[in-house]
DNA sequence: GATTAATCGAGACGGTACGTCAAGTCTTGAT
DNA sequence: ATCAAGACTTGACGTACCGTCTCGATTAATC
């Protein structure tokens, strides 16, 4: 499921009172705050529901379990990190967004991404969600970007493409979620300088 | 913790009946076919327990937590796949130990390490065993080859020796955890020959 | 409070749709038959409130509270069965009187009644409404008949008239709450002959 | 149900932990006072087992739910109060025996049997129960009264034994439960004088 | 005839208790 | 002191009901 069901187009008029749509902001950001303090498993839905004021039943009509509501959580965050830049160089671009996707996986969505990685071999959905929200978004965005590099004439032409977006993205939550090691800007600009550029980039 | 207690250094001589040694394997063969069989948050003592014809109480005499159990059940088989290849060649070495990696990643271990991604943020002692067990001895060996590389004049002298076997590590963990894309040989081939190879070695 | 409230001398002449006085039988009704299928305990509002095609705050406009609705649906079935009779003779008015009550026990205001009795302790309020239907009305008709008898001569000086009225009304709830026996014609006409008459009537 | 199912003769030796006994005693010793506090509605599982300091899957363990603990305890509570007087008379033991039996109902017992009866047309199982408890030992003894005075020559032979024993015992829980009046002494004693004795007695 | 306001069915809301389930501890008898 | 078994406390689970509230849609009396 994984979104609360508004989107369901309505076959019958309107019956009973609507929906407070205000309920479910509250609710998903009382339930980012508790992750973030406490994490996934920790987290309760009692929790959740008493710092949202808000009753439990009132948060199983819009989410069927704890796993649903925090990847809506999540998935709702990831739609504002999108920003495609375009500095003019590979170099530019990609220190531009890796830097911006490091700090994206800096907050709580990356803690909340983290809790749920080990969910995702016995959730289909979840997994499927989660890859579209924290990976294939970026991979489509880096793609873009080396091919507009490739445009400008700054790629090699054997370029492994595929495999650069790929180490691209492991390179950070590798960092992220296994060594616990700081995700800055002077890692970000280690990953381009270090790997990505000698692997694409003309005359490395 | 993560081991069951022997180590304790025992103060009194030997007393009442001693431990059945064999309970420790067939626990942990318990755990690691229910944490296969429903993951590590629907993995119950009581499902352990009962797998093994065992109590409760032989479980938590040996370890403290659920989470002991686990890590040190994963830890277990990580003892194995130390193997440090030497076929003469960077590529050889490479090649032979990430496949054998990516084998043992591939087992149930790698399915409990991803489980207990997930914990690593809010259990400290747990995040320095997973590290030692799934990090730290497969980086250690990945510097030895790049360091024997070294010695036989194979590597770059400027080769980002400590980004490559970051790398290496990413890129694998990366596709079992988090893309679910198969973690088989023609994969580590193309880590090896489009990314670690031009990274560092000589004359690429 | 225990009666929907048309009594509330308005202040302000009458505006909006006025109130559909015949959900009031409808709400009653479908109460009653809740009541009588799963007893009082188990009646739930919702319940009532599909059962008569209504929405709850329908209810709630009339009655205060689940208890409030059922006194009211019981008391307006003893409005009823008043009835006092006048045959002319003591032995005759019991054996009618007792008869009709006995009947009206044995009806869904019986079980109502029932249901109620363990509320009484905790319920003030309740409590009066009750005994005001259940109890006093029939007792202050038992007084009239043993007045007339009185008045008749039929009655000894030291009738313990008092007793009378109460162990006739005792003898019928005690039977229809407790023991389950039947309360039928030939039980009152042995509470009649063999209490009520020696206890009260000359010559016997 | 309504009795802790230590009475289940055991085919199996007796593995495991056996039943605390004292947690018996404790879950319905708080059982009680919470009734006594609140009534039998608003008497929750949580109460009882946060008074006992109990978990509430103790007190399931032992009960089936909240009406079976209830009924236990009072049950509990009865098997004390069966003291057969023997006064040497009719009206002694009637007085000495029905007062005994008065204070019972008027202690916690009484308030338990009173929460209880809306429940009896809805729980077969339990109106037996309760009948056992609250009706039949007491009839029991007061047949036995009523046979010694016969034997001592003190009934009149035509004497409504049967009758006197139901309204003996409605008199009394008539008061309890719906009049409200006190089950006092002088009541007990006017009970005897004004109705049993007349109604049975050589002489009167 | 248009306006106004309280009604209607429907159902979401904050709460509270339900009965179940799991974690980790403790207590049996037996080895 | 160990073992299997299972009772113990604690606390979260997801559901059901209470009594309130809010929606669009009637429905009279008032304007």
């Amino acid at each position: 499921m994984a979104t609360p069901v508004y989107s369901e187009t309505r076959t019958t008029p309107q019956r009973g009172r609507p929906r407070d749509a205000s309920r479910d902001d509250a609710l998903r950001q009382a339930a980012l705050e508790v992750m973030a303090e406490v994490g996934y498993r920790a987290l309760t839905m009692d929790a959740v529901a008493a710092r949202a004021r808000a009753g439990k039943a009132t948060i199983y009509r819009r989410w069927e379990s704890k796993l649903d509501l925090v990847i809506d959580t999540c998935t709702q965050l990831a739609q504002q990190n999108l920003a495609e830049p375009d500095t003019g160089s590979l170099a530019g671009d990609l220190r531009e967004f890796l830097a911006a996707f490091a700090a994206f996986l800096s907050g709580p969505s990356g803690k909340a991404a983290q809790a749920l990685v080990g969910e995702l071999p016995h959730e289909p959905e979840l997994a499927s969600a989660f890859r579209e929200t924290f990976l294939t978004t970026q991979r489509d965005v880096l793609r873009g970007i080396l091919e507009r590099a490739d445009g400008r004439g700054e790629l090699r032409p054997d370029a492994p493409r595929g495999m650069a977006v790929e180490i691209a993205g492991a390179a950070l939550i590798y960092r992220l979620m296994l060594t616990g090691d700081p995700l800055d800007v002077p890692f970000v600009d280690r990953v381009v300088e270090q790997v990505l550029l000698p692997l694409v980039a003309k005359g490395q």
